[in-house]
DNA sequence: CTATAAGTCTAGTAAGTCAATAGGGTAAAT
DNA sequence: ATTTACCCTATTGACTTACTAGACTTATAG
């Protein structure tokens, strides 16, 4: 499960690939938008900022804005930097392996076998997923919503 | 992440599935196997039999087995078990779902779609496969490093 | 029938994580 | 100079993790 830490950070980057490149966005609009603690959001998106997803603006007009286009933006990158790893075991992270502790052969473990594919099946999914992917589908779910809303 | 928990969890199960068939085996010469504290693995086979996965038989000659065959025990349903739902968002959970509190409308959120493709590869990977699919694997990899032993 | 082997069950606990909250400090615009 | 808004540190309460301790119950062998 994802900590809601890293739920409000995903949420809080979908409105600023929303708004990108139209100047700086309050904490508290974002906090507004999207329901969340704005003190808690500030801690979030100052994380985001020092490791270079983010950048800011102080004083007046300032706020937040995408260091990079969303389209560079991959919703792993995101995840690894609020919660760390995919990997369902640390024996299988390729960004931050580290052997089990009391496992006799790792080689032979089935038990890695099997989260090593579960790792490359969620890697695959989260690496290839731009935050411009993201708001290109929330798009096409409101575009057929609104088709279907006229053919009734 | 799984906890070290669910990771002893399935290593027991591992043992478990290659001896079954052939009586009880004692929660001592798994937890000597596997490197596992005992009285943890005490714990986490007491919840396993509770669950339903495990039997056992008390006194001498006794220990845990199997409450089924290796190959209608899933890893899915262990790690359900021991871990709660496979879903990274408890909104895109299919076995416990629970609407986020904070989110305005569900049907067009991003994160969701994304996370509830995670969540289908995820339990795809981890419901088809066995205790004996997890065994089958793991003789693949021995007889392969025989092979090239003996090619040397 | 009783010694002993083995699982069952209840507590407890130290350490860590989560989800915030509090309350100033600092930089930048007007 | 003043206000706006981000920057930073510390703390808190609830919860989870990973165990450990110890008494209790049941079953088998002799």
């Amino acid at each position: 499960m994802l900590s809601n830490k890293t739920k409000y950070a995903l949420k809080a980057l979908q409105v600023l690939a929303k708004e990108y490149g139209q100047g700086p966005v309050l904490i508290s609009e974002i906090a507004r938008r999207e329901n969340i603690p704005a003190k808690f959001l500030e801690l979030i998106l100052l994380e985001l900022k020092n490791q270079g997803i983010l950048q800011s603006k102080k004083g007046k007009g300032g706020g937040y804005f995408l260091a990079r286009p969303p389209q560079s933006v991959s919703v792993g990158q995101v995840v690894r930097v609020m919660e760390g790893p995919l990997a369902p075991l640390p024996c299988v992270s390729r960004t931050s392996y580290m052997r089990c502790r009391e496992c006799r052969d790792e080689r032979s473990c089935g038990i890695r076998l099997v989260m090593k594919d579960v790792r490359d099946a969620t890697a695959k999914i989260l690496d290839s997923t731009t935050l411009a992917d993201v708001l290109k589908r929330v798009e096409a779910v409101v575009a057929g919503r609104e088709g279907l809303h006229y053919s009734i």
